[in-house]
DNA sequence: GTAGGGTTAG
């Protein structure tokens, strides 16, 4: 066969294969294209294009070491190439491998982009200094203007690092903000304690012409913690039902949990009975509650009616469950749980480990 | 062309 025929072949399957990769990533479909770049040689027709979309789908399968692998093996790189590998270190919490291909990518004469400084920002272990050196750069480069992304993850940073103060002033001095950027704002007030001023953006944003999303709401309710908030707690209740998010499972948790915080076991029981959806999330808000308010026994029934639900189980509902058969002394129910978190290979993890040997002890089976 | 922000339970 030809070559020109050969690099027709070549060219086709790897069209079929980019395209199925985007749509459905997977190892099964990310191996071959691996395989390709390398049976393609050095220098095909767009190798750096191949590459870094290899890279790319490895580093959202989670494969960080692979994507690593073929990013040092890619014989020529570009700015895409040092994106991908930085964020995703970033994503993944590893914050000086993503820092130290940030200076590879300069020593490369690189400039970052947008993607670059939003990308290391949304880091959750940047160090402090490390965030102000970005913020310096993207101030020096403008990068605040190209669009919304550095500037709410510059904020979201300062949020994390406990500097609401600066926070603010990070979304206050954004020449550009998005729904993002808002929703944003409005959940890093609420995690600090700020329902008042989470609610009072939620509210300017609320009569804004643009739609809500469902995180406005899951953002604006994670503020709502005390019985003194209800009062704000049900005015949100009636514009998420205003809005059409109550059929929104992620904003319907919100109201459960914000119900249990503020108004306690019953009111959240009720609303978690009427609601259209219910996930895991969910089961485990309600479940939760009744460890803490010490129902037990409903704990165990609720668990039976989750899986006649065809909600299935993870850590966390095992956790609570074998605490409640612990606290219940009812062995045998422990130990038909005990054999689901087999089934579901859930017995290694440390929460659920721990909670059965708590379980066995107070059942006085110390070999168990 | 390929890269990026907001997420409730524990």
């Amino acid at each position: 066969m030809s070559s020109m025929q050969d690099f027709i072949k070549h060219h086709r399957r790897l069209f079929l294969l980019l395209k199925s990769c985007s749509t459905t990533p997977s190892l099964r479909n990310t191996k071959p294209l691996h395989a390709l770049t390398i049976t393609l040689g050095p220098n095909p027709n767009q190798p750096i294009f191949l590459y870094n979309n290899v890279v790319s789908l490895y580093a959202s399968l989670g494969e960080l070491l692979s994507a690593r692998k073929v990013f040092d093996t890619m014989p020529d790189r570009n700015v895409v190439s040092f994106n991908i590998i930085i964020s995703a270190y970033s994503r993944c919490g590893y914050a000086e491998e993503a820092w130290s291909m940030f200076l590879d990518m300069r020593n490369c004469g690189f400039r970052p982009t947008p993607i670059t400084v939003s990308g290391l920002l949304s880091c959750d272990f940047l160090n402090i200094c490390e965030g102000i050196q970005l913020q310096a750069l993207s101030v020096k480069n403008g990068l605040l203007f190209a669009d919304a992304f550095v500037g709410t993850a510059l904020s979201g940073f300062y949020s994390r690092h406990g500097c609401l103060y600066e926070s603010v002033r990070a979304f206050e001095d954004m020449p550009r903000k998005s729904l993002v950027t808002f929703n944003s704002m409005i959940s890093n007030f609420g995690q600090h304690g700020f329902a008042e001023y989470s609610m009072v953006l939620f509210r300017e944003l609320a009569n804004k012409e643009v739609p809500l999303s469902e995180y406005s709401f899951v953002g604006v309710l994670s503020g709502i913690l005390s019985e003194r908030d209800l009062e704000m707690g049900e005015e949100i209740h009636s514009l998420v039902i205003k809005h059409g998010f109550d059929y929104n499972v992620l904003v319907v948790n919100s109201l459960i949990n914000m119900y249990v915080n503020c108004s306690g076991i019953r009111p959240a029981m009720k609303m978690f009975e009427q609601v259209p959806t219910r996930d895991v999330v969910s089961f485990n808000t309600i479940i939760g509650a009744l460890v803490k308010s010490e129902k037990l026994e409903r704990v165990v029934e609720l668990f039976l009616i989750m899986s006649m639900d065809g909600v299935l189980p993870n850590q966390t509902t095992f956790a609570h469950v074998i605490n409640s058969c612990a606290g219940l002394r009812i062995l045998m129910c422990g130990k038909s749980i005990h054999a689901k978190i087999i089934k579901n290979a859930l017995e290694c993890d440390v929460v659920v480990g721990s909670a059965l040997v708590d379980f066995y002890a107070k059942c006085d089976h110390l070999e168990d």
